[in-house]
DNA sequence: GTATAGTACGACCGGTCGTGCTATTCTTTG
DNA sequence: CAAAGAATAGCACGACCGGTCGTACTATAC
């Protein structure tokens, strides 16, 4: 059976996740994912059918662990507001507390393949969609509950939302600008600023001003 | 001289910005850019004593017609608010009135070059800055102008406009979504509406209010 | 004990990669 | 018209590309 195969093709998957968020889509060759697995290229072929089948694989596996280090810790906050917030605290460099050394493959394949047909770009369109979905959700059970404005354009708001993760994406590893997150967590205030009902704005202006 | 050899250099240089912008950096090889000038690979490689000067001198170009398409039709515009308002709208979707099949290569490197080291990245990082610093001067100026607030902060204002350029960058090119614009739009005015003076917000509000 | 299926290997396929070196063609100039 | 020089093509190279082949070893099934 491939009850023995599947350490191996989960190491190949392994490595290979790995080597495309620091190398992106094109970057994955059979040679070199062959070479760091430590196995020859026909071997690690055999497990696959094709280097597209490879590509896939490794596009959902980063979604998996996606999953695992972004949305699964952020299920421990309270609905709304609250797990919203985890949410992007933890969409924020999560390639790092996944231990990928380079940067977001589906961010990097979104400006990689914009241009290209095929599985791949829909298996990655796919992803980012139902990602954004998730997004929608969360954003939708903060209406909900009251916790920001009935009348928020929820797909603006995650439109938005993704503005900032790019960004920060952007000015983190590729500027190594330090102050990355903090622009980001001072973007996201500013955007739940706009989404908070009005009654709580008037709260916390009052808590401002009980402080001065 | 190289009186004879520019047009064919620019030729080469023109097919390959195109190219750039489809295909990304890594999609850049010597062959399919001698195919498509319609030359032979070493007749084109004598241009450029590398592949790696064929790519600088590609980022270059792009930063010319980038220049020309983005920053020089927004100078008609009035100085302050005006032009920087020109200039965010020239700037999205530029690479389409540019004469350019595919999406911004600047913003494609930026996630494709954030893991690599060498000249190319060097290049491209440079022109990053040099663009946000183009951005910063037209903010500031509009902050001396009294269009915005005096206490604006400005990296992080052109910080969040890079954010509204990447996901509108990703939802026109990758999810090819028409709604891009309008998104862009919006998440733009509101960013100005934070960066506003305190008197054109209650301005605003008094026409808002008169218009009721 | 033997047949079978899974796994991995090394060798090799046609092609393309970047990059040299040499010849040829074209343009300019004396 | 001839000499000079620039521009381009031709060709070969070693490395690597995705992919196929035959072949071993191993573990289970009959």
């Amino acid at each position: 059976m491939t009850k023995a195969a599947l350490p191996t093709r989960s190491r190949i998957i392994e490595t290979g996740t790995n080597l495309l968020s620091t190398s992106g889509l094109s970057g994955i060759t059979l040679g070199t994912l062959a070479e760091r697995t430590g196995m020859s290229k026909s071997g690690l072929f055999a497990h696959f059918g094709s280097k597209e089948e490879v590509q896939l694989s490794l596009l959902e596996h980063t979604a998996q662990i996606a999953a695992e280090h972004v949305v699964a810790p952020a299920m421990r906050a309270a609905e709304g507001l609250p797990r919203l917030k985890a949410l992007f605290r933890n969409w924020l460099g999560w390639t790092a507390r996944a231990g990928l050394a380079g940067g977001c493959p589906i961010a990097a394949g979104i400006f990689e393949l914009d241009d290209t047909e095929g599985p791949v770009r829909e298996q990655l369109l796919q992803m980012e969609k139902s990602w954004r979905a998730l997004l929608a959700q969360h954003v939708a059970q903060a209406v909900d509950l009251g916790h920001l404005r009935r009348d928020l354009d929820i797909e603006q708001f995650v439109w938005e939302l993704c503005g900032i993760y790019l960004s920060h994406h952007a000015f983190l590893r590729f500027v190594r600008d330090p102050r990355a997150d903090k622009r980001a967590r001072i973007a996201f205030d500013a955007l739940l600023g706009r989404a908070l009902p009005k009654d709580a704005k008037k709260k916390k202006k009052a808590a401002l001003r009980r402080i001065r």
